[in-house]
DNA sequence: AATGAATGAGTCTTCATTCAT
DNA sequence: CATGAATGAAGACTCATTCAT
């Protein structure tokens, strides 16, 4: 019984952490690190000030948080565009096809990732850099893994390249009105396809 | 003698508005906009806040200054790299060399642009936002010049991913150890190449 | 069987207390009033916040508890050096030594009755005076026990002159170097000596 | 004119410094260190916030100013009475009793050193003890000016007592109703004896 | 025109206390 | 009866901006 009330309470804890997550996650978006105060979030998130510090040590804290939950669903991203193609060289558009495509679907967080996790602490700017240095990385492994079908000078420079071009592409279809603007699907295809001449052999 | 006499006034107020905006470019460079504070920035100037206020409306007004200088010297580089090359199809890697290797120099003044001026206020967000809409303006107007020597779906978005390309291959070389990584130029040759490669036709 | 059930659940009540009363003291004592919260507390206790609130109407509450168990220590300490010694004249000495000689082996709570205690709410000021009070009363009691060997002015200022000199001379005596300061002792002896001339007659 | 505009500036600004000053030392004599909130001291001086955190780094900042005022007040009251007596042993009662007489007259100082200042940030509780400290060195320091005079185990532990005795008889006095005890300089001149009794020879 | 002291709104953060489980 | 998650009032401190000199 004492175990039963023990587990009922963590989930509790667990899910309220979420709750705050979520809240921290739309208010960043859309105020930025500086302009989403304490106060907003929990009144976001339906909780107090007290709570808030309970699961947080601190705003820097929670705002590490929101990033390293995005750096992991884009690399499930990432990874799933991988399974789907066992041909190396389509594997490139598909995944940024599919990373253009959650963003485009997710702006808030894009917004997060790209325009307002710059410029932050030491502590923030590092989390931010290790989920680019990751999506290149991954990039890089793939070009990597089979030679014949890339051509390039620098599989690093060229991972960032790629990273770049996709943020940039997003972040400029992100602020173009939704009513004018083409369609996402469109726009990642065309991303895709300037990467992949980019590197493809030949 | 009343006309010379404000005319050396207007002179003098020009040169301290000067030396308050380079204070602020290395401020701001340094420590970001929330880092870079008022008094900070006059003394670095060796002014006053008051006649800070008699130069700038704001805070705001200084930065949004020092990303317009900003602006207008990334036009004259592009400008001046335009010039240098008849060859529509060598404009490109010259221009994107050029600009790497200037923001390669002064990375100061690379850093206010692509992770300072990150989620600011609406109306520095904008200032940004037209700099690179600017830029990506003249690239799509080199790519229209000769649509025989290039392809790709839509000049719009291949600007786009060109300039991110170059950003974020900037950005990742800037943060590495000055003493292990690769030369500017050979980081830049590289970046130039990747984009050649993603534009040219066949 | 309700009866005995009751008497071993209160045994089980004052035991916590106790362990609560003893973790408090040694809070107070290393952190002060103001630095030991109610979690460190109960962490120390191996308690929990509910259970303290159960025991202890509020923060103040323990720490008046704890000035009160520290109040009837002091009190025993000089009752029983008062017992040892038939000799009135002697009696004074002998306490002098025997509560210097306990708080120098009790630092924590030395340091509680004399530096932590003080400039809190006047509830709590009032413990601690009448504390200090009532050890003065009890001095000046022996003193009056034998007129005839004590000579001086006032017994109750006397008695604050003799209490206050004890405590400074024990709070210098605490905050030097273990390794380089005089045995307990020795300063009591010391500290005995000087209040017993002040006091003899002749 | 530059130059009288600055001299008249920085009048101002000391001004207000010592307005500052006062006003802290009013409300942590009547609210204790913890009791006395930033607000309440500019409030009190008439000042605003950022004025006091101009003048002072933070509050434990102005406290300890307060009290190294506090220390020189002291030192001299100590300095002036040695000077009106020639005479060694009848130096210690005149400082003895002038010390106890400027506190009494200075109840907010007074409480602000014995009371307030205990069990407050390492840095202030190295203040108040450098300030006990001194007087001691000074008391110390006329004891051995004229070794025939006085007799005791050790200069160091006399003073210390003779300080503590003075601080707790006045302690007590201060919180007796003012209108049933006794002189202030009755109880002065008491105290005073009772350590001179304690210090000379024979 | 220049100066820099003064202002105070706005933030983050702590912690005693309550109460649902 | 124990537990510890939740609460929110309260306080220290920062800094853009104003204005008297």
């Amino acid at each position: 019984m004492a175990y039963r009330k023990t587990a009922a309470t963590e989930a509790r804890k667990d899910a309220r952490r979420k709750v705050l997550l979520d809240a921290a996650t739309r208010m960043f978006g859309v105020n930025g690190y500086h302009g989403a105060t304490v106060p907003m979030i929990v009144a976001e998130a339906g909780s107090s000030v007290g709570s808030f510090y309970a699961h947080f040590r601190n705003k820097e804290d929670i705002f590490a948080a929101v990033l390293e939950a995005l750096g992991r669903s884009i690399t499930d991203i990432l990874a799933e565009a991988k399974c789907r193609q066992s041909d190396p060289l389509l594997r490139i558009p598909e995944a940024v096809e599919s990373l253009f495509l959650f963003l485009a679907r997710n702006p808030q967080e894009a917004r997060i990732l790209i325009v307002e996790s710059s410029g932050l602490s030491p502590r923030l700017e590092q989390v931010r850099r290790s989920i680019l240095q990751h999506h290149a990385a991954q990039v890089r492994h793939t070009l990597e893994a089979d030679p014949t079908a890339f051509s390039f000078v620098d599989p690093d420079i060229a991972a960032h390249c790629l990273v770049g071009a996709v943020y940039e592409a997003l972040c400029s279809w992100l602020e173009q009105d939704p009513k004018d603007r083409r369609s996402a699907v469109a726009v990642a295809r065309a991303v895709a396809d300037y990467n992949t001449r980019a590197l493809r052999a030949g």
